[in-house]
DNA sequence: CGGAATCTTGAAAGTGTTCAAATCAAGTGG
DNA sequence: CCACTTGATTTGAACACTTTCAAGATTCCG
C-alpha cells in the first residue's frame, strides 16, 4: 500500500463531479489529494458561482470557516477530476498535530503556506486589474491552467468567462 | 508586571507612525497587539497603498509570505496609534509550538483563525460590491471604524477614498 | 452525427477610477 | 482666540474596466 500522508481515517477514490461537502454542512473532514483534483466554491445571492480554491496533488482542501468555528458551511467542495483523497477527521487532526508538534511537515507548516497563498490572493484582488491576475494565474498554476474549463479558472479570479475571454483574446493579438 | 500571552522576547511600546517591518526586510518577527493598533500594507507599482489587514487589541501580526518563504517582505508594518506588542522571534515561536502542541490557545487555532478571515475576505472581494464590502466591514469591525480615518478603510475595501465617500453618502441619504 | 456545453464577439449598461475643485477639520503659531 | 496650514472628505465630470445580454462559432462527448 502506497504510505500516507497522515494518518487518514480512510482513502478514497471520488468520481468526477461526486460532491465531498454541501452547502449548509458542518465540515468536519479535511480532505488530502494524492492524485486528482478537487475545488471548493461558493454560489452567491445572484446565483453565480465563485470558486475559492483549486486542491490539485499534495494540497488539502476544507471549509476552515466552518471548520474552526463549527458553523454551516458557505462552500462547497466536489471533484474537477478523478481524485484519490485521504480522508481525515477533525479530531484525528487534532492527535497528528500532537503526535508530531512542529516538525517539518507539520499542520502548523501546512497552514501557514495556506495563509501565505491568501496573502498574496487578497493583495491581487485588491491591486491588480483582471489580465494581472490571469497572467500572474497562469505563472503560478501552469498545471492547472490546462486542466480545467476557462470558465472555472474566470470564476476563480473574480471575473465573468467572457471578460477573460476578452483577456485572452488580447494577449494573443499582441503576440 | 502584566501575565503575557506568549513568551515573547521583549514588549514594546511603539509610537503612532513606527514602523516595525520595512518592504525588502524579511520578517523575522510577529507581533502580538496588547492594546492600540497596528497595521501592515503594501505600495504598488503606481504608488498606491492597500492595507492588507489592521491587528487591534489580541490580534497578531507579521509578513507570513516573507516569514515562511524567508524572502523580502512586500509588506509595510506600522502602528497607527501608540501600541502596546510582545514581541516574538521566529525561533521562539517555533519553540512554542514544541511546548503545548495543539492545546486550544495554541498557534495552530490561531492560524486557523487567521485562514478563516482570509477566506471570508477573498471570497468578498470576489463576489461583492464595494458597498457591500462596507457594509460587512462596519458590522465586522465597528471598534476599528471609529480609529481610522476613511482613507484607510476606503484602502483596506480595495476602493479609493472617493468611491467609499460616495457609498456613505449614498448610504446616509437612504436613512 | 448530433446535442450540449464552452468559448468568442459585440453593444449597452453599470461600477469604480481618475482628476480637479470645493469644503471641512484639526492642529499650530501668533 | 483667530488665522493659517495641512490633511481628510466630499462632489462632479469624464473615462476605463468589467458585466450583462445576446448571438454565433467551436469543442466535446455520447
Amino acid at each position: 500500500m502506497q504510505p500516507t500522508q497522515y494518518n487518514p481515517n480512510k482513502v478514497k477514490i471520488i468520481i468526477k463531479g461526486q460532491i465531498l461537502l454541501n452547502r449548509g454542512d458542518i465540515a468536519t473532514k479535511t480532505y488530502f489529494v494524492r492524485k486528482g483534483l478537487l475545488r471548493s466554491y461558493t454560489i452567491d445571492e445572484k446565483g453565480k458561482e465563485h470558486i475559492f480554491m483549486f486542491a490539485p496533488e499534495d494540497w488539502v482542501i476544507t471549509d476552515m470557516v466552518s471548520q474552526i468555528y463549527n458553523i454551516p458551511s458557505d462552500l462547497y467542495i466536489d471533484a474537477l477530476e478523478e481524485t484519490e483523497v485521504e480522508i481525515l477527521d477533525n479530531d484525528t487532526f487534532e492527535k497528528i498535530n500532537k503526535a508530531q508538534p512542529s516538525s517539518t511537515s507539520t499542520e502548523v507548516e501546512r497552514l501557514m503556506k495556506r495563509a501565505a497563498v491568501l496573502q498574496k490572493r487578497v493583495l491581487l484582488l485588491m491591486s491588480a486589474t483582471a489580465k494581472e491576475r490571469y497572467e500572474d494565474f497562469i505563472k503560478t498554476y501552469p498545471n492547472i491552467v490546462q486542466r480545467v474549463p476557462q470558465k472555472m479558472i474566470a470564476s476563480y479570479l473574480g471575473i465573468t468567462p467572457e471578460a477573460l475571454s476578452k483577456i485572452r483574446g488580447e494577449i494573443t493579438r499582441n503576440k
